[in-house]
DNA sequence: ATGAAAGCGCTAACAG
DNA sequence: CTGTTAGCGCTTTCAT
């Protein structure tokens, strides 16, 4: 079924289907002629080919998104976000997952330009990224998601990490807790950077209070299991832990069940994110709940309005991040001892 | 960057550049022209537009996958073994969620119609759609992925989640337990329908074993809550439960904790799925571990298998789901007493 | 208000 | 082996 079928079956032009049936250019047409168009449309079944618009008006009404893992919870809130704000202005998601691989994530980039999509939302982040600053200098759009580059100054969306932090800091603080760590996740995530800085700041503003900060290697499970059993083995563990994220958190509760130990008894744990999971931890995780399908949101609104005007802004959105009191954090323990 | 331009740098003529650069006809150009050819491609950075020869090929080389919630932590797994097969290929998918939703589910059906996808892996899967009858009438690629339909032969990729159920069903039998109920999900999933036979058959091959099938509204936390609060309040209460999936089984454990029951001592609890999270849960869940990952794959060869050769096969792939044990299941303590 | 004609970038016959 | 030509389905001037 193509516009000609329409055409010939309403008597008119090819032109006037097309006018006729585009809401921008539809009142250039006689309602009469236009009610007609339509329904020997509806009659044959007839739906555009966006394939053949797209290569005339030079549009794709596509969205490319690049993930870099699409099992980790944080993200899908996110591209559902990108979804639902996309979906009612006529463009779709092309989602691809990267797996944090740099070859793949060039792949990935190709073949969606190579598919013209509109634009880019992109979840990825290496703080340098050759592959950003490429497409910045070939004039795409695209809007930063979670974490930025510092590279290119390309419009951002995230949590507002650093209240956040601050915010766990100050809960643990107020519980007694006086020997704190932060599990702060790899050192080139601009996240890590960012909640570092906040952490030490947060720790910083209170007196007595020590504040040590502890790589690591990747945010998942085993890294947070290994760095806590290291921790553990030197004798070395703090009455509470803030980790980068709720992976690391559960990798910690693991480490402690693993040494005998509890939580929160023993020491706390605060995690980041909000994963919906944690509510039903062992115990129920305190954690910083970032607004994950808000952000997808705003990363989309901003891109299309980047697309709609064609300039290139450069803005910052931060979403407020709160902290989730549930059952990981109370006051220490080993501190009263001490104490 | 266009195709004319390439042919101009290296001095042929766009065909020749078409070739050179196709996989599937550069043998028909000679060797020095092709590398003369690539060269130029190179150094002009183009990229070949993938909607003009999508145009003229009559394929988009990109599939839609149509998910009813991605947030559900059973399906990312499985888009990610979809696009792990596609993307080797030459394939893109196109992701739309539905929430469920008939409206946005037709809505999504047609944009990506629209789009010309060469075929589609649907994940929902309510037992009658018209959606679904009406693609088949329009001899449209589709392989249905986890539930399939009964009114429409396309081909189906699921878990076995007879077998799971069915060892689920032993392994608790084994325990000593004779009061079964599961938690069914809504009547209208294939998938319910398959498991509570199952579940039935599998009782029924155990005497002196009594299973109760009760439907659920829907496979969610708030349902499997309701559900087993209901259960609870008529001191209606089997010793054991299977729950249909990982996420009632969540609310069942939560309602157990709002009675100040405890599991596995008074009520032992499976999931399905195998969710991740359900190891760190509270106790980590015995549950029916379903290769997720393997499905999205195997649907994927699938289709692309059936839009080579264009034909429409008719098979259903059941991949193997297998039960792990862990701590939310353990010998009753009320039928002991009973006894 | 409608029709005619051109062309988006590419590939596929067909010639040569 | 390479060039010529036509056309995929649509939108967009330009006429009328």
């Amino acid at each position: 079924m193509t516009i000609a079928d329409v055409a010939a079956r309403a008597g008119v032009h090819k032109a006037t289907v097309s006018r006729a049936l585009n809401k921008m250019t539809e009142h250039q047409v006689n309602q009469a002629t236009a009610r007609r168009v339509r329904k020997a449309a509806q009659e044959l079944g007839y739906v555009a080919n966006a394939v053949a618009r797209g290569l005339r008006t030079n549009s794709s009404m596509t969205i490319g998104v690049i993930i870099p893992d699409l099992t980790n919870p944080l993200f899908p809130p996110m591209v559902r976000g990108i979804e639902h704000y996309l979906a009612p202005h006529g463009y779709t998601a092309l989602i691809a997952n990267t797996d944090g691989d740099d070859d793949l994530e060039r792949a990935a980039f190709d073949s969606l330009s190579g598919r013209r999509v509109d634009g880019f939302i992109i979840a990825t982040g290496r703080m340098h990224h050759e592959l950003i600053a490429d497409a910045y200098r070939r004039g795409v759009h695209v809007v930063m998601l979670n974490r930025g580059t510092t590279d290119v100054p390309y419009s951002l969306v995230t949590g507002s990490d650093a209240a956040g932090v601050t915010a766990a800091v100050d809960h643990l603080v107020g519980l007694g807790h006086r020997d704190l760590v932060h599990l702060a996740g790899p050192k080139d995530f601009t996240t890590s950077t960012v909640r570092s800085g906040a952490f030490l700041a947060a720790v910083g503003r209170h007196a007595g209070v020590t504040g040590r900060l502890v790589p690591t290697p990747a945010l998942t499970i085993d890294a947070g299991l290994a760095c806590m059993d290291e921790l553990l083995r030197h004798g070395d563990a703090p009455t509470a832990v803030v980790a980068g994220n709720d992976m690391l958190a559960v990798g910690v509760l693991r480490a402690l069940r693993q040494h005998g130990l509890r939580c929160p008894d023993d020491v706390s744990v605060v995690g980041f994110n909000g994963m919906d999971s944690t509510e039903d931890l062992n115990p129920p995780l305190t954690t910083v709940q970032v607004p994950h399908f808000e952000m997808g949101t705003e990363a989309a609104r901003l891109l299309l309005d980047d697309i709609a005007s064609d300039e290139q802004r450069s803005v910052t959105v931060s979403l407020p991040a709160t902290l989730i009191i549930r059952e990981s954090t109370a006051a220490p323990r080993r501190a009263a001892l001490v104490a």
